[in-house]
RNA sequence: GGCGACGUGGCCGAGCGGUUAGGCACGGGUCUGCAAAACCCUCUACGGGAGUUCGAAUCUCCCCGUCGCCUCCA
């Protein structure tokens, strides 16, 4: 059974493979970093960091390419509003590379925490100014954009007669003027759903650069049509990011890529892929809202609607155990009930690393293994996948128990599977700090004096033990023969 | 107004015509010096109505409700 992805252009899912293979291009839409990295950024990043995981685990070479977008952009593509990262630049009294700066590493800091891989290339859209002006001046030749002032438009209305504009999200352009915001007046677009290139900077704006039509910016969507194409050329294989920036954001993009490249363009990507949102009560996270929770908030604690702080594999389990185009409803009770279940999946991976083989098998690693990979395949189905491996947590302690067998040949493979997919694949890690082995010998004395202090009836002193690392986060388990420990913060 | 989703047991959440999804929480029990853990048991749901079918959470229609996009947004 192949891979399937959902592809937002087709509305199906349909068998993936790649253009070149064994080679594949993907482009996710990063951060605008001009304020903390939030949940929906970690939905985001993890969603695709799992498929970039499992196609290299599939055997393909994958470029992944996923941009920084350090030029803040008007807050709409009217001609007014502030630019966002300016904004912020100003009210903080900084320059504007600072606050980008600042915010791409708290980004990074952020998604390393939450075992997110960092993509192969990471371009900034500042970085890529003489791309994008370049790919302005190709669709201007090829007569698909306007100047007026020093601003480039792309000319929807020209560029719809020779390509379909409106075929990723199912808009048409009648539907689109007739239920647009768009306020008369200001604009100097020759039609509403116009939507700008390159920006005319006046002399105050803090970044522009110079282009052949005068001092300036470039617009918002140009980047990651010049960005992508750069380093995976047109058409390339996928192209993810979040379902909100499914229209205008890559509808603009592949309206680009055919004024630029015409029909070569082919959508631009073959494969289109959006994660669902996050929500809060239901809510999309937002900031008029006032609702969203960042990251470093679900770390601390520090937030209105936590108790307690949680560790990063806590989210990020938590975001595996829905499907990717599913939304996902935060709440602490969510999140709590995540934290449990993924230690809970963990202390099973570190049992059955102690299991021993038998001479023969009582059941079928095979077939368990086979309908993993199969969730997997079904579109990324991730919760599917993970509940598999709950089903086998009882299987795990039968296994240590020898009540239930497996040759050698089939723990490997067992063990394999495990690591494999809950590892590699969904990136999960096991609560484990750099010091683990310290901590592990040190915690193995304790539990030796305790022992032997419960066998000498001194329970005031093995409750002390107990009680005290039960402070410090380490819940001891008691079996018949042994003791076993783990960490629960 | 247009486009698109979704409503599953206390909570989160799979499900794409016939199986107990699964996790967390709750309750009872076994075990334990006590507790935790582990194990066993209990809780068995699909917004409402009509229809198709031997059979529907799953398909069709209507209704109710929620949400997203159409401004920046992952």
């Amino acid at each position: 059974m192949p891979l399937e992805l959902y592809n937002t252009l087709s509305r199906k899912k349909e068998v993936f493979s790649p253009l070149h293979p064994p080679y594949v291009g993907m482009y996710v839409c990063g951060p605008t970093v001009y304020s903390d990295p939030h949940l929906g950024h970690a939905r985001a990043a993890i969603t695709f960091d799992v498929l970039f995981r499992y196609l290299k685990y599939l055997g393909y070479q994958v470029r992944y390419v996923r941009n920084i977008t350090d030029v803040g952009h008007l807050e709409g593509d009217a001609d007014e509003g502030e630019d966002k990262i300016l904004k912020k630049a100003r009210l903080e009294q900084v320059e504007p590379i600072e606050i980008a700066q600042r915010y791409t590493a708290l980004y990074h800091k952020a998604m390393d925490a939450l075992g997110v891989l960092r993509p192969s290339i990471e371009p900034t859209a500042t970085g890529h100014i003489p791309q994008q002006i370049e790919m302005i001046r190709q669709i201007l030749e090829r007569g698909y954009a306007y100047e007026v002032n020093g601003s480039v438009y792309l000319d929807v209305e020209c560029y719809r007669r020779d390509f379909p504009y409106g075929i990723l999200s199912g808009r048409n352009v009648e539907e689109l003027l007739a239920g647009s915001r768009e306020l008369e007046g200001q604009s100097e677009k020759r039609h509403p759903w116009d939507f700008a290139l390159w920006k005319r900077a006046e002399p105050t704006h803090l970044m522009q650069w110079d282009s052949p039509w005068g001092r300036g910016y470039p617009g918002w969507h140009i980047e990651c049509s010049a960005m992508s194409i750069n380093y995976l050329g047109v058409p390339f294989d996928i192209h993810g990011g979040g379902l909100d920036l499914v229209f205008p954001h890559h509808e603009a993009e592949i309206a680009q890529a055919h004024a630029c490249f015409g029909k070569e363009a082919a959508f631009q990507a073959r494969f289109w892929i959006h994660n669902n949102l996050v929500t809060i009560e239901g809510q999309k996270m937002s900031k008029s809202l006032g609702n969203f929770i960042t990251v470093e908030q679900v770390f601390t604690g520090k937030h209105p609607k936590l108790s307690r702080g949680y560790p990063p594999m806590a989210l990020r389990f938590l975001i595996l155990q829905a499907h990717y185009r599913s939304t996902l409803d935060f709440s602490e009770e969510a999140l709590l009930g995540a934290f449990r279940g993924y230690l809970r999946l963990m202390t099973a991976y570190q049992r059955l690393m102690e299991v021993r083989p038998y001479t023969y098998s009582s059941f079928s690693v095979e077939a368990w293994r086979e309908r993993v990979f199969a969730a997997l395949n079904d579109d990324l189905n991730t919760a599917a996948a993970i509940a598999l491996f709950f089903e086998q947590t009882e299987e795990i302690i039968r296994l240590r128990r020898q009540e239930i067998y497996l040759t050698a040949e089939d723990l490997a493979l067992y063990q394999l599977t495990w690591k494999e997919v809950l590892i590699d694949i969904l990136g999960l890690s096991p609560p484990q700090s750099i010091e683990w082995e310290k901590w592990a010998s040190l915690i193995g004395l304790l539990i030796q004096i305790r022992r032997d202090a419960r066998q000498a009836k001194n329970y005031a002193l093995a409750d002390l033990i107990r009680d005290k690392m039960t402070s410090l986060g380490i819940k001891f388990l008691d079996f018949p023969d042994e003791t076993l420990w783990e960490m629960y913060e």
